[in-house]
DNA sequence: GTCTATACCAGGATAGAC
DNA sequence: GTCTATCCTGGTATAGAC
């Protein structure tokens, strides 16, 4: 592997690890295995080495997300979706970032975790619509409401998760979620 | 106002705008406007004064989930406590932490945000379990399951808003749980 | 109790040799 | 392309005067 792709991998696992204000770019050179000379060479710097691996890993999740417009009802995809395996402990790769204020204060870097989330909260919206349109959901529901939380979920699930240091509150959260779409749960009465 | 308590407010406003790690002591220092022989003469250091100053943040915020315990039906209750008004975008002063690596790897740290959630559960679990009995809720949700769902649905909800920039993804997330939980909500036939 | 001076190491980047 | 040497700034803490 080249270096250029040793150090976006670097990076992309101490954002996860440690978040962009706390990885110092002598961190990543060290984890890649390469000088610093050559971080310099394929770099500017530390904002575009970051820049290059938050693509790769939003994009990564996004292709997740994706699961939504799959197989089966509607509402069948938003449970499956929600009950994909996530560690809780690590928290999420996109949604940690929103918490350092570097990233924040950085106008390219938001822009693609913002990317990131209104992708997949249009997803979840069109699930949640289909979903009602085909009565397994009240109209009472409103989608873009619904979509985002659910969304709230998963990401709240994380946080409790890291607070509690334990995988249990992640997927506690998620069964929660679950056995209050199954109690809104309306008789099916068109197919899906 | 004595240094010592300049010092400790300016810690819990740098902790919630910054973040732990993010936060330096001479920032500490210049906002409480002490010198820094003063800072070390009532603190150890910056760990021990973001000691003092986390508990006083979860405090306050231990004191406004006493709501869920408070007057009204106990849906009722949660709902107010639900959409109590949130600075989405600032993000919250406790589940931030959870963010910041060195504040999991600092045990005292990491111990006050866990007992903090841990008092808030417990009393989601108290009132869902209270309107499951009165049959507000339906007796299929587990109290333990949907309070950690709720919960991270406030949190999920900072993470949204601080991502797009804005207090709308929060309030959807709120509005969509409330949504859900009058979706699910059975008849009442005890009264609560 | 509070101040200033100082020390030390790490973050982040540049320069220039190979 | 990659390496080492070097630079400057800021984080964190200590020392000691007032």
């Amino acid at each position: 592997m080249s270096s250029r792709d040793q150090l976006t991998g670097a990076m992309a696992e101490l954002l996860w690890e440690r978040g962009y204000a706390a990885t110092s770019p002598r961190d990543v050179m060290a984890r890649a295995g390469v000088g610093q000379g050559s971080m310099y060479h394929h770099f500017s710097g530390k904002h575009e080495l970051a820049v290059e691996a938050l693509s790769a890993v939003t994009g990564d999740l996004t292709d997740e997300s994706s699961l939504l417009d799959g197989d089966g009802s509607p509402l069948e995809r938003m449970k499956r979706y929600l009950t994909l395996p996530r560690p809780g402990t690590r928290g999420c790769r996109v949604g940690r970032m929103t918490q350092d204020p570097q990233v924040v204060a950085d106008a390219e870097l938001i822009t693609i975790v913002a990317g990131a989330f209104e992708t997949m909260l249009g997803r979840w919206e069109r699930a949640i619509a289909e979903a009602i349109a085909c009565g397994e959901l009240p109209a009472s529901i409103v989608p873009a409401d619904l979509a985002r939380t659910l969304a709230a979920i998963i990401q709240g699930g994380y946080v409790l998760a890291r607070a509690k240091g334990e995988q249990s509150p992640m997927d506690a959260a998620i069964r929660g979620a679950v056995s209050l779409l199954d109690a809104a749960h309306t008789t099916v009465d068109t197919d899906c």
